[in-house]
DNA sequence: AAATTATATGCAATTTTTTGAATATAGTTG
DNA sequence: CAACTATATTCAAAAAATTGCATATAATTT
């Protein structure tokens, strides 16, 4: 017999990935911590949508938030997730802040390439 | 900079495995092959509920449908599913069909447990 | 304290996914 | 070929996920 795993658990975490936008962000956090300017200068898409698709992953307990001033920054802190990303997007090898172009003041403070 | 990943076909792979039924499906048929007839007894769901998802990985083509008599085997034909199955349920084990009551009559002919 | 900046929230519209149920098909057996 | 069996398809209803947009909040700067 199976030692049955929890498929309805195991689903709702992968439905958590399953989703292009959201992996994007989980690619980019599970190099180094974010804040959402940059999640947004890399995505390309509206504030709101972002702080949307963070909440989600936020309240399904994989990332927590760190505030820094007006900034927040995201943190991947799920290590099971970190493993499946490893798998299935590959190592996480470049660095991926040099090309981010995040007009940010207080982001360059922490990324000198980013500006 | 990133070598970017196709994110949007990820996640639709990805989607594949983030539903709890399809999963139970998929974690018998990485064992080995499972005619239609197992699949319902194991899942406990109507045959053809069990037949949608079974097309829906078949027309993804990932699962691959092998015809014997008025039976359908399916098989599980993706290397890369087949792994992340493995990550993310863990290794594959144990005989499940021990457990299966098939009551279908052709089963019992590929497997002497089942019925 | 007013203005500004970064981020969050709420809500509705849309789209997609899920599920159930009736029916169809195709192979098999009598 | 008629009845039966295993599986597939179709379609619609319901549920859930996605997305856009208006607005709120909270820290900061002037």
């Amino acid at each position: 017999m199976i030692n049955q795993p929890d498929y309805e658990t195991i689903a709702d975490r992968l439905k958590l990935l399953a989703h292009p936008e959201r992996l994007r962000i989980l690619d980019l956090l599970r190099r180094e911590p974010q804040c959402v300017c940059h999640l947004e200068a890399w995505l390309g898409k509206p504030q709101p949508y972002i702080s949307q698709q963070l909440r989600l992953l936020r309240e399904s307990g994989i990332i927590r938030d760190e505030k820094d001033g007006l900034n927040v920054f995201y943190r991947l802190i799920d290590a099971e997730i970190i493993a499946w990303l490893e798998l299935i997007l590959g190592a996480a090898t470049a660095q991926i802040t040099l090309v981010i172009a995040c007009p940010c003041p207080k982001c360059s403070k922490s990324n000198e390439f980013c500006d």
